[in-house]
DNA sequence: AGTCTTTGTCCTGAGACAGGAGAAAGTCCA
DNA sequence: TGGACTTTCTCCTGTCTCAGGACAAAGACT
């Protein structure tokens, strides 16, 4: 099947086709109201949308009182494939062009293993979601990578937990063999946009979106738009330090946040609580999986245990304290905090606000929500679907 | 004499007003190229900037191997006011459209005595810099206060440091009293303004601007742009958590970085010094004035006194504890730091880099610049006169 | 003196755009 | 059932915006 070749030509298109994305099927009549655009200015765009197959008018809708209208939609056939990729386990997407999810697979893998294994591994993901008749081809496509991103060329730079990742060119190899437009991001910083697309963040403009999951990042955006520094590593906060002379941790430094919390930490000291004696709940736990994760100690904790409460408390006090420090620099209007651990749900958060609520400037918490992301593992998914139908959706 | 009261009528305008600002008086084709419009289409746009007396064609410039240029300049009649208050002393400039500051007068202050006694003041100043024949009106002035603002409304909001102004209108009563547009703005983002304007951050889009002076603040400039935040106090960083369970603070909280660096603390600890017998400088110069100030111990650092050094240093670490988390966070291409205590130098400047390089990720510091502001007083200045004149070179 | 370069002006044709007239296709009420 | 009213969409017209080319002005260079 041939694919999306067309893009929009300019900027009345580009912002056609994002209203479209994020309003579903309207009326010409609503579109103008929307774009603040002459009926007849508008009309000549729509049309030549039309021409260009990017959007197709089907149907009429029911009439408000007058003549019925046409509905004005993306073209239905349009697919976009959202790839995440963890540092355990990769989640690939497709989604329709309103970046609905059709289809989605998980399966573990180890970043380790470098980009080759991986991307074998996501391309016969992919071949899967395809074969399952969601999509015959893709338009394009997102990836998310756990590690700093040089953002226009999409390459991963000096990404600490995925050193043979470092300079591959992901956007380039990628759009060679799936042969679509591929766009390449931060995982945290699609997780935001993901969020911030379907999820809780819709209405937001500059807010945080920490992601705990194996390392601890978060996301920035900033009048709507992700912000990614001047390196791309704007956001790296797993390596804060939270406690002077504390813990060493991988990167070198002492005291780092993520040498206390995240699922790697997390894990560790769950297995330390279970070999001290300290908590039975999870020393059941080792015994029967050989070790522990994340999850052990959500479910430890939901069972009442106070060793994995203990931990859960500790960990979400001192991401609490660094992100008092952010809170207070960045005021945001918004904090989503989401992540493979988001699992340890409201103890965590709670710990999370208390020290928030307390640390920060009262005039930069007094009417700001600390939540829960909505959208678990699919919001890295459509964050990437969002990213490269942004890319595609902007004058040519 | 008659005031400006014309304003661009469209974006191409607005540029050019800024590209003559920040650029001089320049060509028709400099513009041009600079615009990337074609000479047909900018010579309209030129020709009616020149009808609303914004800008004037004076002169004719050296010829380049060809037919020579007449200069467009700004109105040479225009006049900026920039005001800074501080926590103890303000400044009042005049400058003209291409915010060169053409008088410039400090006087101390106290900011506690309220908006009434304080803007009595100021406008006593601004008409003794009138009175100097540097202006004969004001075509619009820039006010920074010490404390956040509701940016749109000019209003300041809940600041520490100055209680009596809470809600004050600021905005709409200067522009009753002077007759003039007035934007108002947090005295940091100004000093961030400043250096971009005319100082060292002329070319950054992505740089924070730490200013110490009787507080602690950061100017947060994103793509160009200040970023002010959801309820306008972005960059408070002076009660970020420094020290844990650490000195009260005036705010309530315990470890704020403002409980051991800044003005006041290093004031506050340099007498502490003098009194226990720690410095015989330090005592001295107690001695003498009856209390001490950050000049004191600038002083005493560069007479070589240990403990005024042992202050600087211990501020400067800490300081450079915190700075380095934002920078991890922020990722910024360049970091300012200015305020009143710069007279700190570089002492003071060693012990943040210091602390930074060896905190931050490597990849965030890797090609991090960390200097002193180049404007010192005038920063403040330059960057109010700098943000009237981008409201007012802005489309009506 | 002749050629080249640069600047600035003028003109033309293509496209952007708003607003109005009016046709199409419905609802609503008597 | 028919007339009045609404809403949607298309078509037309006049005004701007804009690029690019032709050309004149004014100087540099040889």
């Amino acid at each position: 099947m041939r694919r999306m070749t067309a893009r929009p030509a300019n900027a009345h298109q580009a912002r056609l086709l994002r209203l479209l994305r994020d309003g579903g099927p309207t009326s010409r009549a609503q579109l103008g109201d929307w774009m603040d655009l002459s009926r007849s200015r508008l009309a000549v765009e729509v049309d030549r949308l039309l021409d260009t197959g990017l959007v197709i008018a089907d149907g009429l809708a029911a009439s408000r009182g007058g003549r019925r209208s046409h509905n004005i939609r993306l073209a239905p056939t349009l697919r976009f494939l959202g790839v995440d990729i963890g540092a355990t386990s990769v989640d690939v997407a497709v989604t329709n062009a309103e970046l609905e999810v059709l289809g989605h697979v998980t399966q573990p893998m180890d970043v380790r293993e470098g980009p080759v294994a991986v991307f074998e591994q996501v391309l016969a993901m992919a071949a899967k979601l395809r074969g399952s008749g969601v999509a015959e081809g893709f338009d394009g496509a997102g990836i998310g990578v756990p590690g700093p991103v040089r953002f226009p060329e999409g390459v991963p730079v000096a990404p600490p937990i995925m050193p043979g990742w470092d300079g591959f060119p992901v956007r380039e190899a990628l759009s060679q063999e799936l042969g679509c437009p591929v766009m390449v991001d931060n995982d945290v910083n699609l997780m935001a946009m993901g969020e911030q697309q379907a999820g809780v963040a819709r209405s937001a403009k500059d807010f945080l979106c920490v992601k705990i999951g194996t390392g601890i990042g978060c996301g920035i955006v900033v009048g709507g738009e992700v912000y990614r520094g001047t390196t791309g590593s704007a956001g790296d906060i797993g390596h804060i330090q939270a406690e002077r002379d504390g813990r060493p941790c991988a990167c070198g430094n002492r005291g780092c946040l993520e040498a206390y919390f995240g699922g790697a930490a997390l894990a560790r000291d769950a297995e330390a609580a279970a070999r001290e004696g300290r908590s039975a709940e999870l020393a059941a736990r080792l015994e029967a999986a050989g070790s522990l994760a994340a999850t052990d100690v959500a479910a430890a904790a939901s069972a009442g245990d106070a060793a994995a409460l203990d931990l859960i408390r500790d960990g979400g006090t001192r991401t609490g304290q660094v992100l008092a420090s952010l809170v207070s620099f960045f005021n945001p209007g918004l904090v989503v905090i989401g992540g493979g651990v988001t699992g340890l749900g409201h103890n965590l958060l709670a710990a999370i606000r208390t020290q928030v609520y307390r640390q920060s400037l009262p005039l930069a918490t007094g009417n700001l929500p600390i939540v829960l992301g909505e959208l678990g593992a699919v919001a890295g998914v459509i964050g990437a679907a969002r990213l490269i139908s942004d890319h595609l959706f902007s004058p040519a």
